[in-house]
DNA sequence: TCCGTATAATGAATCGTATTCATTTTAAGT
DNA sequence: ACTTAAAATGAATACGATTCATTATACGGA
């Protein structure tokens, strides 16, 4: 049957491809990009060295294809990591300690994401995928809680991420494990900041009217 | 004169040094670390390849002397840019500012950065004295308003840098220009939180940016 | 079951570039 | 001017990514 047949062989192909990945990903964390030699990641798949070529283009394309599919997976974590049911807060600490936790475990595949594409071309699609969970997240919150403006979004994106990262970078320079009150006073930040103002959200001194706006919302959070 | 003569020798080695660094940098900026070639960079420097040698062990330590001197030079510059006599905020702002812009302008050293060291070995000490000088605004703005606690300074060190640097990758990802915007409101984010200062406890006029900033403090103790 | 062919795999040969090193050049001290 | 140590040179070497001529595999048809 030839169905049958081209569908085992392109199981075979995509094990084998899949055998490499695996090896690729082990021998990059394990050596860096620079310090992975192709020998050894065919020797650590079982398959000739020339073969590595047949499935991907060169060194390059192989971190690439190891890094996407990281990603990919840490979309699909996070997707699992995050109750539909809780509340908008609820969601973005759980979002934020599932990216911790990753960024710790997986420091060495995260940090080969920056050794792919250079530099200004764009970044990774799997690695746009996974941002946009903040996103969605952060929207359900602005339509339940009406916070201010979109802009806002982008730039408390790279709030959430941009910070969650460093502090990762920091703990690992200090062999420090998880640590929960990052993610917690994170969205401490994050949330009493979209919450209550529009305030400040130009590059202009706050007018008068700013100012009455805020004494206004604190009274009206007294009133509560 | 054995000084003089031994002092013109030295001068000539470190303009040569210099011209090595200078030509480094310019190529490894232009077609990034492995697009260098060892040849390009002694052919920009008008020296022979095998002369590189001479004054830095290998390629990788001239990354790591470019890098280092960039941070270096970024340090006097931000040291440069703070007012000593301005408020806490006021000092954050500008650092906060010179900071976006220093990565917008010299993106692609930046990233270079991350190149130097493959991972978990301690960070380049020039890195290190630059992100003191946030350490001594904030610990200034602390002793001047009791702000809370120490631990947090650390925390907000990454919320700060990590901000920044992910604000900057993503306005250059979209060719967007410096925008002011996201300096301040992270330093909305980082004042409010950190606690309560008067802040007014400055040499000049509140401005009313600051009486902002008192406002949402008094907003945020009342809510508790 | 066996053959012919297309597909996949192999690993030795090639190529490019970082690094070394035997040789040459420079310049300070006499 | 001469000697000698310090600097500089660039051709030779080493190493690892990539290629490619050759070999092995497996599928479809007899």
């Amino acid at each position: 049957m030839a169905a049958t047949t081209r569908n085992t062989s392109r199981e075979r192909l995509e094990a084998k491809e899949s055998a490499i990945l695996d090896a690729a990903e082990q021998i990059f964390c394990k050596a860096g990009f620079d310090g992975a030699k192709i020998s050894d990641i065919s020797r650590a798949a079982s398959v000739a060295e020339g073969t590595v070529y047949l499935y991907y283009h060169n060194k390059q394309d192989l971190l690439t294809a190891v890094v996407a599919r990281f990603w990919t997976q840490l979309t699909l974590g996070a997707e699992a990591a995050i109750d539909p049911e809780a509340s908008p807060a609820e969601q973005l600490e759980q979002l934020a300690g599932y990216h911790l936790q990753a960024l710790l475990d997986q420091f060495e595949i995260v940090s080969l994401t920056y050794r792919e594409r250079p530099q200004q071309e764009q970044s990774l699609d799997q690695v746009r995928d996974y941002v946009r969970i903040f996103d969605r997240v952060m929207q359900r919150g602005i339509d339940r809680n009406a916070l201010p403006k979109g802009m806002i979004i982008r730039q408390l994106r790279d709030v959430f991420f941009g910070t969650l990262e460093f502090s990762a970078r920091t703990l690992k320079l200090r062999n420090q494990p998880y640590d929960h009150s990052i993610v917690t006073n994170l969205l401490t930040l994050i949330i009493e900041r979209s919450g209550s103002h529009t305030a400040l959200s130009g590059d202009k001194e706050p007018t008068n009217r700013e100012l009455m706006y805020a004494l206004e919302a604190i009274q009206d959070k007294l009133l509560k």
